[in-house]
DNA sequence: TATTTACGTCAACACCTGTACACTTAAATT
DNA sequence: AATTTAAGTGTACAGGTGTTGACGTAAATA
C-alpha cells in the first residue's frame, strides 16, 4: 500500500545537481572559508541533496577541485586571448586593457576567490595546477612582448622577468580587489589607477634595459 | 595502595608546553595543510599532550594562531630595521640586501610558510593582521624613498606606489622560494637573479618617473 | 512496451572533533 | 612546613566526518 503512494513527495531534480555541488562549493569558499577546508556534507547540504549523491557526480573534494579550476581558467584564457591579438600595445591602451581584466574579476568574484585562496593553501596537485596556469600567461606574454620593435635587443629570458614582474604585480593586485566590499567602487578605482601606474613605470624601465649580450 | 606507586611514570615537562604546541602547529603547517585547517587535537597529539592540556596555555586555535603570527613578524621587523639604517641604497648593494633577505626566509621557512598560507586562505582577522604588517614595510620603505635626491620631484602617492611595487614582487618571489625543495639551491639562485634584475629594471622605471604637480 | 541505466534516497559504521569536569601533583608562595 | 597555584592527566558527551551498501524510481534505451 505504501509503494503506489510514495511517489507525490520525491523531488525530481533531474540533471543539475552535479551543477548545483560546483556552485554550493563557490558559494561557501565566498562566504566560508578555503575550499580545501571544506567538508562534503557541507557542500551535499547547500546544494540541497544527500551527502551520498555526490558521488554520482565526483569520486572526491579534489575532484570536484580540479574541476573547479578548470572552469575557472577556461574562460579567463579565452579572454586573455582575444585582448592579446588585438592591435600591438601602446601606452594609450594600457589603462583600457586594465580595465577589462579588472571588470572580468568583478564578474567572476567566486572564481577568482577561489583560485587566490588555493594558490597558497590549497593541496600540492592543486597549487601546481594553479601555478602551471599562471607560468602559461607569463610564456604567452613574453611571446607578445617579443614582437614589441623597441625590444628586439632584449634576450629571451630577460623577457621573461619582465613578464614575470607584470604577472607578479597583477596578482598581488587582484588579491587586493578581492579583499574590498563588491560595492567599494572607491577603493576598486584606487586599485585600479595604482595599477595603471605600476604598469607604466614598468615599461619605463623596460625600455632602459640593456640585456647582457653574452647570457 | 595505588597512590603513592602512581608518582613513578609521570611526565614532568615543566612550563615547556606553550612552546611545543608553537613548535607542533608550525611543524604540522610545513608538513601537512594551512593553519586554518590544523585541528587543536591533532596539534596537542604532536606535542606530545593531551588535548585538554591546550586551554592552559590558548584560549582556542585562533589565539594559537595570533601568537605565531605575532612572532613570525617580530624578528623579521627588527632585521628589516637594522637593514634601513645603513648608509642610503644604491644599486650595488641591491644585491646584498636581496641575499641577506631570502638567507633569512630560508632560515625561517616554516614562519614564511605559515604567514603565505594564511594570508589568503585565513580568518578575516588573520588576513588583516598579516596584511597591516605588510602595509607597515610598504610604508617605511616609501619613507626611505623619500629621503633619496633624485627622487625629490615623485609625490607622496607616486612614493607609495613605487614602494608598493617593490614588496608586491618580494612577496611573489617568496612564495616561488617557498615552493622549492629546502635543497634545490640552483632553483633558489635563479629565484634570487630573477629578483635582482626586477628590482634593478624599477629602479630604473623610478628614475624616469614624473609626477602630476598638482596630485 | 519491457528493460536497463542514471541518479536520487535512507540507514549505519567507525572515526575525529571541541570542550566540560573532576582528578592529581610539582612548584611557588606564604 | 603548610598552603595555594599552575599545569598536567583521564573520562565523557554531543555532534560532525567520509564512505559502504541496499533500495527506489524517472528517464533513456531496446
Amino acid at each position: 500500500m505504501t509503494k503506489e503512494t510514495t511517489s507525490r513527495a520525491r523531488k525530481p531534480k533531474r540533471g543539475q545537481t552535479r551543477e548545483a555541488l560546483m556552485a554550493a562549493a563557490l558559494d561557501l569558499v565566498v562566504k566560508k572559508a578555503p575550499f580545501s577546508s571544506l567538508s562534503l556534507r557541507e557542500v551535499t547540504k547547500r546544494a540541497g541533496v544527500v551527502p551520498t549523491a555526490f558521488y554520482r557526480h565526483f569520486p572526491d573534494m579534489s575532484a570536484l577541485g580540479l574541476t573547479l579550476l578548470d572552469e575557472s581558467f577556461r574562460t579567463l584564457r579565452h579572454m586573455m586571448r582575444q585582448v592579446r591579438q588585438e592591435e600591438l600595445p601602446n601606452e594609450r591602451m594600457l589603462r583600457g586593457s586594465l580595465e577589462v581584466y579588472f571588470n572580468y574579476v568583478r564578474n567572476n568574484r567566486a572564481h577568482f576567490l577561489f583560485v587566490s585562496k588555493e594558490l597558497a593553501g590549497g593541496t600540492p596537485t592543486m597549487r601546481n595546477a594553479i601555478r602551471r596556469e599562471i607560468r602559461m600567461f607569463t610564456n604567452e606574454l613574453a611571446m607578445d612582448m617579443a614582437r614589441f620593435p623597441f625590444l628586439n635587443h632584449v634576450n629571451a629570458e630577460d623577457l621573461q622577468m619582465m613578464a614575470g614582474l607584470v604577472v607578479n604585480n597583477v596578482t598581488a593586485l587582484t588579491q587586493e580587489m578581492l579583499e574590498l566590499e563588491e560595492d567599494d567602487e572607491f577603493g576598486q578605482n584606487q586599485v585600479l589607477g595604482t595599477a595603471e601606474k605600476q604598469l607604466r613605470l614598468i615599461y619605463f624601465g623596460v625600455g632602459f634595459w640593456k640585456s647582457k649580450p653574452d647570457q
